[in-house]
DNA sequence: TCTAACCTGATC
DNA sequence: GATCAGGTTAGA
């Protein structure tokens, strides 16, 4: 469930719940889902919490003496902060305590989630984060360009590799790609330069404007508090299809890519099949690029 | 580069 | 009872 935004909200959610307090025990009620590497043993006192960040889809939760709690949700993971009274929720499967005598409870259904609890730079060490492309906020259309200029594949299947940029799930790149007016399908490294300008900015504006509004709630994402994203609203195509186009007032199609439903407009997005490559062997270098029509 | 697998629960 | 789901990854 949680992309980017989500994972975003949540990691502020923490921080205000978190930052400064002391997790006392970490302990695990299903084997596998939580990990714990050398050298963490728990301090007398339990670990301050020192700060909270997110790396793409991961939070890591950095304590005292050098040690890192990673969360990746995966599919229906979620933390949340509870009374000691509050009911254990089915599917609880770790659980922190807290010096103000609260609990830091991680739940998820599926079990894709995965926390792991070592040193610093064990977790910031590990192939995920060592090969996590960077940041969406810190690219601009000349690094993506560089990003996607090897690339065959579908611009969708690009956009969820992880490696490639950090962060985008199957909401997002559906979304992104319907604000930048670019078809899924379309070939990653045939995109003009134009097109992957405004690609960087639809990928930044929908990207903010998701983490303003706390994410979004298809089924099982809630903030820390419990609350669900508000974002959803938003959607211009995922989840519509059959509706019509905000835009443009056609009926939205869904189809299947990269194994996953893929939601877009046929008009607002439509695929160029034969991508004339810019001519190399004349002599008088003069096109850049110019927008093919289909 | 694609598929299957990891899991459970909701929905058809 | 079958199918599908917001992620990742091992293996074909």
């Amino acid at each position: 469930m949680p992309e980017l935004p989500e994972v975003e909200t949540v990691a502020r959610g923490l921080r205000a719940r978190l930052l400064g307090r002391r997790i006392r025990a970490v302990r695990a009620h299903f084997p596998g889902v939580l990990t714990v590497g050398e050298g963490c043993a728990e301090p007398a006192g339990g670990w301050r919490v020192e700060s909270i960040g997110r790396r793409g889809k991961l939070l890591l939760v950095e304590l005292e003496g050098g040690c890192c709690l990673s969360v990746h949700l995966r599919m229906t993971g979620h933390l949340s902060i509870e009374e000691p009274s509050a009911p254990l929720l089915p599917h609880t499967h770790v659980t922190a305590l807290l010096d103000d005598g609260t609990q830091l409870r991680f739940v998820d259904p599926r079990r894709f989630g995965r926390l792991h609890l070592g040193l610093r730079e064990d977790v910031h060490g590990t192939a995920f984060l060592r090969t996590l492309g960077p940041e969406p906020f810190d690219l601009d259309a000349r690094a993506l360009a560089e990003r996607l200029a090897a690339r065959t594949a579908p611009l969708k299947s690009v956009l969820l590799d992880q490696k490639v940029v950090a962060g985008i799930g199957n909401i997002y790149a559906d979304e992104i790609l319907f604000a930048a007016g670019l078809h899924p399908r379309q070939p990653a490294d045939r995109l003009l330069p134009r097109e992957i300008s405004v690609l960087v900015e639809a990928m930044h504006g929908v990207l903010r404007a998701a983490i303003d509004g706390g994410g979004s709630t298809i089924r099982d994402y809630r903030r820390i508090d419990g609350r669900a994203g508000g974002y959803q609203e938003a959607h211009a195509v995922f989840g519509r299809a059959g509706l019509p186009c905000r835009r443009c007032g056609t009926k939205l199609r869904r189809s299947e890519l990269a194994g996953r439903g893929t939601h877009f407009c046929p008009v607002c997005q439509p695929l160029r099949r034969r991508r004339p490559r810019p001519r190399r062997r004349s002599g008088p270098g003069n096109e850049t690029g110019r927008g093919g029509s289909s």
